[in-house]
DNA sequence: AGCACGCCGACT
DNA sequence: GTCGGCGTGCTC
């Protein structure tokens, strides 16, 4: 008998699969891709055109599709068994490459750098509604009656469970959203028996990618544009008869000469103060053409008040000229390329900005791009109207807090070349523009470009001197209180040292002065957490119409429920540390695991009902303040702009904090009203200590300083002393008086605060840098930590000892020490342990020889003696806590 | 990181 | 035997 087509069947590879002989032509061509998983080689599949190198593709993956990133067009086949069986590219996402050339190849040497996959580097660079993958989602197919879930719940409680959950939604929901609610791992096999049951429609479907939203926008018309256009009789005839639309078409004709782009309706309407009407007018007359654009993600008008000078006018400082001649000087002619990194050193005030904004103008002018790195904290809205300011519409800026839709528009319109200006935070340091002339990185101190917890733990500041090198550009590090890394590769010749010495706005430096806390407290000078010295100071402000800012570092400050009868604090039940109090959603949330709850009522130790935030926030800062000042709501105050009367000297307050600042535009609008005068006082966290610059603060404390130095961290002197400077510099903005800065703390002598006060900092950074050399520590080592965690402690343990006895104990390049529990030894249900690895750079200056060592010692370890519930994750540049 | 498979204990 | 709870291993 003939062979039927179901006999073929069972013998063809599953969907999506085709059998393919390594090397054969029929089956189209190969591609390498890197998907975003840890550990995982790059994949083959195959395709039946060429795709090219740094373009997305949905794959299949196991029983999943995700998107992958192309990274060779033309690979080796594989040569391992399972490379026999080579599935096929299920979509091609890009016309066009996602990633430049250069990024994709920065990807590898990052990925190399920090020990972690390509993948995970590509994908942590694409926002991810351009990753979209397979979700699993499950709908109801008929009601349940209350009987039969009672009923079901006796024999098989977590199937009722399920069902109970759909049952209480509309429509379908994802399998990861089940899994949370429920809190569990895996409803998989309640899924599959619920399905048997024919009680619900479990499929896999693939999102979409996120879509930018576009708007509606208009752009003057060609024959308009045109050189010899009759554009006066154009304008003679609408002034005539259509006021409203001369003015638009008048805005359209400054935008085409400006070179900008197309106009937004809404926007151009506000802005002439026309309407859309009147420009649909324009456009059905053949004067203006409409076009649909990606939706501006800040299309609000930016405020003079936060742009306190045309900087693209300003005179340059001698100082500020010799910086800009100096880069731009080395800077071979078009289209030639050469690396060349400096270092920054610029006083508060003293125009570093400015140097960038000039930089950047002629890197423009040759045709190139621009990349600039922020702390993520000082994307605010003063940093993007500076820019825009200078540079208009050519300024992208990518940040957390957008939305997804915006980010997607942001990253398209850069790998489209349409905005040749990027500001953003570490991750922008892989943005898809071409041709880059010039990076910038401000407050390169900032801790915060380092990433810590998921893969790949990559410091923003060190990829972006790799970017340099990759794009052959020049790369500025610039801050007031440069990383004492930084400073050491300037001293030796590896960065270009340029320093600004002068503040341009005449203003003289603040005067310091140190609270000793204990001995204020002792004479009962103290009002709580604040000084009477301090509280004197903000009344003094409000009198004379200036603005104060009260500055809490935020690490260590989190609020905490605390019971005022037996002390119990809120802890986490999954981790090793204290629940923070975020007070306006009213719950207690783990920072280290995400653990959420509702704010107890009583106590769980004592029952008592008298709990209270036992940290130092900025709430209880401000209540403080309030008492102390008396208070009046800004929302009360009359009339704007007016005078205070003489008994209005009780100071508006206003907090400036995560938990107060989640509204879109909050920061913006607070930063006009304290630049306004309708807010006296800012208490706040890290916040208010970058960017914010405003002429009218005259005074800033400090609440608490020595909090950063109370850290088991080889950087907290350093960051102590950098912390200061910074806030510092907030206050004396202004020729007119001279600042005050007043530091409380309970450590008046510690040389770190010691050398802020006394205006020391360069001869405390050599007795640093001295004492980091006979330590051994960084700038002249890396310190490289793996880490391990498991939920048995024994296995753990063991674990660790295995590794740790992997690694060479001979070689100079690898200083050891024994693995130890870290400072917070259970997070997430799981014990942690690390090793910690000295890298003397001496011996080994790229760190190429430990990184070898020891992914040698983790192949061994996962080869050999891997425990599948202990799991190993390595951080080549370890800054933080130990 | 998902997702499936498979082993094991509790309970019927 | 059925249900549910993990640990373990794979993904071109």
């Amino acid at each position: 008998m003939c062979a039927n087509i179901e006999d073929f069947l069972g013998l063809l590879p599953a969907p999506g699969t085709l059998p393919c002989l390594p090397g054969t032509l029929d089956c189209g061509m190969l591609v390498s891709v890197a998907v975003g998983l840890p550990r995982l080689p790059l994949l083959t599949y195959q395709h039946p055109n060429p795709i090219e190198p740094g373009s997305r593709v949905l794959v299949p993956l196991g029983k999943r599709v995700v998107t992958g990133m192309v990274v060779d067009a033309d690979p080796q086949p594989p040569t391992n068994e399972r490379g026999m069986l080579i599935k096929q590219v299920a979509e091609v996402l890009d016309d066009a490459p996602s990633m430049p050339p250069v990024v994709m190849e920065l990807a590898r040497r990052v990925a190399d750098y920090y020990l972690c996959s390509w993948g995970e580097v590509l994908f942590a660079a694409l926002p991810s509604g351009l990753a979209p993958s397979s979700v699993v989602r499950v709908e109801l197919l008929r009601p349940v009656s209350p009987t039969e879930l009672e009923v079901l719940a006796k024999h098989a409680p977590r199937r009722a469970a399920l069902l109970q959950v759909l049952q209480e939604h509309q429509g379908d929901l994802t399998v990861q959203y089940l899994q949370k609610v429920l809190r569990t791992t895996t409803v998989a096999d309640q899924l599959d028996a619920l399905q048997r049951a024919g009680m619900v429609d479990v499929r896999t479907v693939t999102d979409e990618e996120t879509q930018p939203r576009h708007i509606r926008a208009v752009r003057l018309a060609p024959h308009l544009a045109a050189e010899d256009a009759d554009v006066r009789s154009v304008f003679d005839e609408l002034d005539r008869r259509a006021p409203k639309q001369s003015l638009a078409l008048g805005q359209l004709f400054l935008a085409h000469m400006r070179g900008d782009g197309p106009q937004p309706i809404t926007q151009l309407a506000r802005e002439t103060g026309s309407s859309a009407a009147a420009i649909e007018a324009l456009v059905g007359k053949g004067l203006a053409t409409l076009e649909s654009i990606i939706r501006p993600p800040d299309d609000a008008p930016f405020d003079a008040l936060l742009v306190s000078r045309d900087e693209a006018a300003l005179t340059l400082t001698p100082e500020q000229s010799a910086a800009v001649m100096t880069i731009t000087g080395a800077m071979p002619p078009s289209p030639a390329h050469a690396y060349a990194p400096y270092l920054l050193e610029g006083v508060t005030g003293s125009g570093k900005t400015v140097v960038y904004q000039r930089v950047m103008q002629e890197v423009l002018d040759r045709g190139q791009t621009c990349l600039m790195l922020v702390p993520e904290i000082a994307l605010t809205p003063q940093l993007h109207d500076r820019f825009r300011a200078v540079f208009g519409e050519r300024v992208a800026l990518m940040h957390s807090r957008m939305s997804m839709g915006d980010r997607v528009g942001t990253w398209q319109r850069i790998k489209r070349g349409e905005l040749p200006v990027v500001i953003g935070a570490r991750s922008a340091v892989f943005a898809p523009l071409r041709n880059v002339g010039l990076i910038v990185v401000d407050e390169e101190h900032e801790p915060s470009y380092k990433q810590d917890d998921p893969a790949p733990r990559y410091h923003g500041r060190d990829v972006a001197i790799m970017r340099a090198a990759f794009e052959q550009c020049a790369v500025i590090l610039g801050s007031a209180t440069p990383s004492l890394e930084s400073v050491h590769n300037a001293r030796t010749g590896r960065y270009t040292h340029l320093a600004l010495t002068h503040r341009t706005d005449g203003a003289s430096m603040p005067t310091l002065s140190v609270v000793n806390i204990a001995a204020e407290k002792e004479a009962g000078r103290m009002k709580g957490t604040l000084s009477s010295h301090l509280i004197d100071a903000v009344l003094q402000r409000t009198e004379r119409h200036e603005g104060s800012i009260l500055f809490l570092n935020r690490r260590g400050f989190a609020s905490q429920l605390t019971c005022q009868d037996c002390g119990h604090v809120a802890t986490c039940p999954n981790c090793d540390v204290h629940l923070t109090w975020h007070k306006k959603p009213g719950h207690l949330r783990c920072h280290y695991c995400g653990h959420t709850e509702a704010v107890r009522t009583a106590c769980t130790e004592c029952g008592s009902t008298d709990l209270r935030d036992g940290g130092i926030g900025t709430q209880r800062v401000e209540e403080e303040l309030t008492s102390e000042t008396g208070n009046r709501k800004p929302e009360t105050k009359p009339e704007t702009g007016q005078l205070r009367t003489a008994n209005g000297n009780r100071p508006v307050i206003a907090r400036m904090d995560a938990d107060t600042m989640q509204k879109r535009n909050a920061h913006r609008k607070l930063l006009e009203k304290f630049a306004g005068g309708e807010v006296d006082v800012i208490v706040g966290t890290q916040m208010v200590a970058k960017g914010l610059d405003i002429a009218r603060v005259t005074l800033v404390a400090v609440v608490l300083a020595d909090q950063a130095l109370h850290q088991s961290d080889f950087r907290a002197a350093e960051r102590t002393v950098q912390l200061l400077v910074q806030v510092a510099g907030r206050a004396g903005r202004t020729a007119k008086r001279p600042g005050e800065v007043i530091i409380q703390t309970f450590a008046p002598s510690h040389p770190a605060i010691q050398a802020v006060v006394d205006q020391r900092v360069t001869e405390w950074m050599d007795t640093e840098l001295q004492l980091r050399k006979e330590a051994g520590y960084p700038p002249y080592s890396r310190f490289m930590v793996l880490e391990l965690s498991g939920p048995d402690e024994g296995e753990l343990d063991h674990a660790a000892r295995v590794l740790d006895r992997l690694l060479p104990t001979d070689d100079p390049a690898i200083v050891r020490f024994a693995p130890v529990a870290p400072s917070v030894a259970w997070v997430r249900n799981r014990h942690r342990r690390i090793i910690v690895i000295k890298n003397p750079k001496d011996v080994d200056p790229s760190g190429a020889r430990a990184r070898t060592l020891i992914s040698a010692a983790l192949n061994t370890y996962y080869e050999s003696y891997a425990s599948a519930s202990v799991r190993v994750s390595i951080d080549v540049d370890a800054s933080g806590q130990l």
